[in-house]
Formats: structure tokens, sequence, C-alpha cells
DNA sequence: GTAGCTGGGTTCGGATTCCGAACCAAGTCG
DNA sequence: CGACTTGGTTCGGAATCCGAACCCAGCTAC
């Protein structure tokens, strides 16, 4: 997903009730990608909620067991979630009324970082080998997660990587 | 330590009175490596140091002007990271006594995270486009992050993923 | 030699946030 | 009807987070 050229995909990001000139006190989000996704999912709970949409649990119940979260603390971060587009909310039954949360585009492509933060778990934290493998469907190979030059045609280690200023650079 | 730990997963099975205590081995830890990796990089505030860490910044007073993060909170970050391993500390002059904090190979490669975070919030939440590129250094060309399956040779999406128990499961 | 500056912290109230437990509402089951 | 389930909200106490103040070692300028 190299995003050379494709940059104007245009992402929902909230725009509170702003009709007039926004330009002197609005501009306070970071200049920094990071620090803009961490303002979405960088809290613990989040990123364990994700996890276990990734895994299938789409019920407020499935959730709050499996993770042993209090209820007010996953209610807020679903809300939270749903606000910012990464979960859906949507009714399935509507006798009893029930509602599930499944994962937008949005939250889908959060999946190289879950994989990510596994591999390192498995790497660094395992002492007994991974709890769980990530396999190609088709083969049933290990998930491989790397750098790709696609000039180059190599995979590549993070020491061959140096940052430039982009487009949305300040300066 | 930072909050509960050993919060996930856990039953709420829990004896108030239980003087032998330390039965459950498997209270320790997570068996799930995403939840391990959180317990050590799972903060807001440890992703930025060491976000500003692979951007080079080394010592105390850099990491604190930039980020404006408390002095109180960047030592008790910096000094877990340096006990799990994350970091290393090192006196790199002696008269004034000066210290540096730098990643470990550990450390080093919790980069593909870092580079997962930043192109998420580049696609999704950079409405100018990204404010920071990351290039192959020998050739220019965007970083590319990525699954592959060498068996296959090809690249696919997260939906072509699917998980099995690992050597470290419970069961 | 002493006052001030810098790097690298620790300590201290007050404000947030987190948590467990209790409660609520809507629907279903027996 | 009363018991039970899902999906929450509300409440007080506990744990964190924060800004500000303080500390200490080692220079540096007066």
């Amino acid at each position: 997903m190299s995003r050379t050229s494709t940059s104007s995909s245009r992402a929902r990001t909230e725009q509170p009730s702003e009709p007039t000139g926004r330009d002197t006190e609005d501009d306070l989000e970071a200049p920094c990608s990071i620090a803009r996704s961490l303002e979405i999912i960088g809290d613990r709970w989040t990123i364990l909620i994700l996890r276990d949409a990734f895994r299938g649990l789409r019920r407020f119940d499935e959730l709050r067991r499996d993770l042993g979260i209090p209820r007010a603390v996953l209610a807020d971060r679903l809300k939270k979630l749903v606000d910012a587009g990464v979960l859906h909310r949507r009714r399935y039954q509507e006798h009893p009324p029930r509602d599930e949360y499944r994962l937008t585009p949005m939250g889908i492509e959060l999946s190289p970082i879950l994989v990510a933060l596994m591999h390192w778990g498995d790497r660094w934290l395992a002492d007994d080998g991974p709890p769980t493998v990530l396999v190609h469907e088709p083969c049933g190979t290990d998930v491989e997660l790397g750098f790709h030059c696609r000039t180059c045609d190599v995979d590549f280690p993070p020491t061959a990587i140096v940052s430039r200023p982009g487009p949305g650079s300040a300066a």
C-alpha cells in the first residue's frame, strides 16, 4: 500500500460545526501521522478490542467477557471507535434488539499494526513459542510482514530507511 | 508497574483470601503476544518516545522539549523501557555526567509497528498528505510494508490471513 | 566563592481517568 | 409473574497524570 500518488484518499476526520474561518487554533493536531493514529487507537484497551474484532468477536458482552474490561470503559472505547470510523455499529436483529460492531475498511487496514505487535511479542516475549501463528490461507505458510522496495524488488531492514518531509509537512 | 498489567484475559474468579496463592502461573502474562507487547509499549507517551528515538533523539531534555511530556512521566517511561530491554542507557561523557538513551536491537525491531502506525495515519488521517515519507535509502522509493508469502511469492491483503494455535498456546 | 545555568531527575497537591459494583431498561423464558 | 440475558449508565473510591516546585551535580561568569 505505498501511497505515493494516490494520496488523496479522503479520510473522514471530524469537522465539528465549523462554518467560519478555521485557521487559528483549529490546527492543534500533531503534524505526525503516528501521533494522529495514537489519538484514535493509542490506548491499551482499544488495541485489545481491535484484536478481538479481528478474531471475529462482535458483541458487547463477548468482548466484555473475553477482555475482562469494565463495562463503562468498553462502552466508551466502542463509541470512540465508531465515531472515528474504525468500527461500524449495526443492528442485526430487531426482536431482541441486538447490535454488533464490525471493522470498517479503515479498521481492517489496521491489521499491519496488530500483526507487527504480535510478531514483536512472538520474537521477544514468548518464551514458549508463539501462542498463535498467522498463515497465508491458500498455502499455510507463515505470514511475513516486512519492508519492501518495489523499484529494487528487495526486502530490506529498517536501517535502510530514511525519512523526508512529505506534502503535508508544515514547512 | 504500570497499571494492572495482568488485566486482560483473566476471569473474575479471584479468591481474595488465598494465603497459598500463586497456583496459576499463567496469571502473570496474557497468552497473547499482542497483549504482552502492549504491556511494554502500550502507552501513548511510550510510542512517541520511541518515535523520537528512531528520529535520533537521545537525551532526556531533548525528549522532554520535543514531546512536551512531564518530567516525571518521561523518567518513568524511560526507566520502564530500559528495564524491558528496548532502550539502553549509556553514559557518553563523564565530566558533566551525561547519559543517553539508545534503541537496542529489540527496540529497533519495533520499527514495523511505528511504520504501520504512520502509514495508517497517512492514509486515513492526513488530509494534506503525509507529513513525512519514508523511503528506501539506496533508491528513494517509498517504503512499503506488507504481507508476503515466501512460498507463493506474492503480496496479499489481510483477508488472506488465518490464525492457528502456535507452540506457545495453552492448549 | 558564590550566584546562576543546565541536565537529569524526584516530590507534591490537584485534576483525570479507571475500576468494580450497583442499577436500569428492554426483551425473553418458564 | 419472577428469573435471566444483553447492553448499557451511574456512582464513589483507587490509581494515574499533570504542572509546578524542589533537589543535586557540575560547570561558568562575576
